[in-house]
DNA sequence: GCCCGTTCCTGACAAATATCATATTCCCCA
DNA sequence: TGGGGAATATGATATTTGTCAGGAACGGGC
C-alpha cells in the first residue's frame, strides 16, 4: 500500500514551526523523529479506516487528506481537511476508541506515523505539548459546533459559499491569487456541505452565473471574494 | 444574580468519583477545594454568555445545563446538555478565547467556579488531569462530529427519536422508570434536535400516536424504547 | 486518437421541512 | 379564581432541497 521511504527530519520538517510538535521539548522531538515511519499515499489511497484501532497518530509531512464518516446509508460526510502540519487519528488514541471517521488522501501525499506508546508517553511528560493538544482539541470542537449551528439553520446556498471560504483558509490558493489549490469533485464538495451532489453542482453553476466564480474542470476561482463572503452570510 | 453559599467539600461531592476531578492528584484537589466558589443558579439563569471572556471553569455540583450557540438569525442552537459532575466553560479557556456559548440553568442547580489561573496552572502540573481532559474533549468531538453527520444526513423523524435517546442517556428516567428526568420546552427540543418547532411538535404527536411515547406538559414518557431505537435508526 | 466508465450538468418532479395563521391549552399571578 | 400572555397544537401553504432521469463532457488506459 503506502511507500515508505528515507524519514524526513523533523528538525528540518517546513512545518516544525506550526505544527503541534513545535510545543514539544526537544529530547522529545528527538525520540519522535527516530521513531517515527514516513510514508507516500497516493491520490485516493486511504490511510486508516473507520472502525479500525490506532496504533498511533499520523503527522501530515506534505499532501492534502479528507477525514470522513460514512453516514449510515453509506453517503460520506467530510469532517476536516487536513494539511501540512496537521496531525490526524489523535481523537481515536485519545478516547482509546476506534477510529470513527477515514482518511484519504486528495493528493499524493507523505505522512509520517508516530507509535501510540511513544506519543502517549511523551504527552505524560510533556505539559506544553499536552497543552497544545488541548488547544488543538478545543479549537476542533469549537468548529465542529458552529459547524452544527449553521447546518441547522443556515440554507445550502450560503453553506456552499462558506464551504468554498473554509477551503480557501485551510489550503490556501494557488499563485494566481485566485484559484483553490485543492481539487475537489463536485460530491466531495456536497459531503463538505452536507448536501445532495446535485444541489451543489446547481449552485456552484448559479454562483458562476452570478460572477462570484470560475469553474474550469475541478478548479475553481473565486472571483468576486466579498459577494462570497456576502453569500456565506457570517456574523460571528 | 448568582447566590454564593457555603461550599460544599470536593472531597464529599456526589460527583468526586465520576467527574474529571476524579483523575486529579489529591493536594491538587485540596487546593481546588480551597479556591472555588459554589453557587445557586435558579431555572433559567444564565451562568455565563456567549462572546464573554472566560474568568475559570465552572463543574456542576447539582442540576442541569443547556450550552446553547445562537444563530445568525437568533435561533438558539443547543450544542450540549450539561450534568452533575460536568465541567463547562473549559472550551474557551484552553483555546484562550471568548465563550462561544450561552450557559443556562435548565432547572435550579449549583455550581462550582474554579478560577483560571489555578486550574490552567494545575492542568500543567498534573498529568493525570490533562489526560482526561484530553479524554473528555476527544470524546465531545466524536461525538460532535457525529452529531453533523446526522444533520447533514438524517431526517428530522429520525433526528427526534435520537434526541429523546440521547436526553434518556444524558439525564436519565425518573423512578417510574419511563419519564425523562428533565423537562424541556417543545422549543428547547426543536432546538436540539436543529429543526422548527413545529416540526418538533407535529413529530412528538406522531410519535404518540404510534404509542412510542406519552405527552403530559412538558413531562415525557418513553414507552416503547425498542420502537424508539428503531425510529432513530442507529447503525453505529 | 478512441473507447468506456465516470463525473458533471440540467430539467422535471417529489418529498421533506419551514413558515404562516389560528385555535387551544396551560400556567402564572394579580 | 379568573384573566392574560406564553406555550402548544394543528391546518394550509410555500419553499427548499432531494431524487430521478437523461444527456454532455471529461479523462485515463490501450
Amino acid at each position: 500500500m503506502a511507500t515508505p521511504f528515507h524519514n524526513p527530519s523533523c528538525h528540518h520538517c517546513k512545518d516544525r514551526f506550526s505544527s503541534i510538535f513545535c510545543k514539544a521539548e526537544q529530547c522529545n522531538l528527538d525520540q519522535i523523529a527516530d521513531a517515527k515511519v514516513c510514508s507516500v499515499y497516493r491520490k485516493g489511497q486511504v490511510i486508516f479506516h473507520e472502525g479500525a484501532y490506532p496504533f498511533g497518530v499520523y503527522c501530515v509531512n506534505d499532501g492534502k487528506i479528507k477525514l470522513s464518516h460514512s453516514g449510515d446509508d453509506g453517503r460520506e460526510q467530510i469532517i476536516r481537511l487536513v494539511k501540512a502540519g496537521d496531525i490526524m487519528g489523535y481523537k481515536a488514541l485519545l478516547s482509546n476508541e476506534r477510529y470513527t471517521a477515514t482518511a484519504t488522501a486528495l493528493e499524493d501525499s507523505s505522512i509520517c506515523f508516530i507509535p501510540k506508546d511513544l506519543f502517549l508517553n511523551i504527552l505524560q511528560k510533556d505539559a506544553s505539548l499536552s497543552f497544545e493538544m488541548m488547544r488543538i482539541l478545543s479549537s476542533e470542537l469549537r468548529k465542529a459546533e458552529l459547524k452544527i449551528t449553521h447546518l441547522a439553520q443556515k440554507p445550502v446556498r450560503e453553506r456552499l459559499a462558506e464551504t468554498l471560504l473554509f477551503i480557501k483558509e485551510t489550503y490556501g490558493l494557488e499563485e494566481d491569487g485566485h484559484t483553490l489549490s485543492v481539487r475537489l469533485s463536485r460530491e466531495e464538495i456536497a459531503n463538505l456541505v452536507g448536501t445532495a451532489t446535485e444541489s451543489a453542482i446547481r449552485l456552484l453553476s448559479e454562483f458562476k452565473k452570478d460572477g462570484m466564480i470560475e469553474l474550469e474542470g475541478k478548479k475553481i476561482r473565486l472571483l468576486d471574494m466579498p459577494e462570497i463572503v456576502r453569500t456565506a452570510n457570517l456574523q460571528e
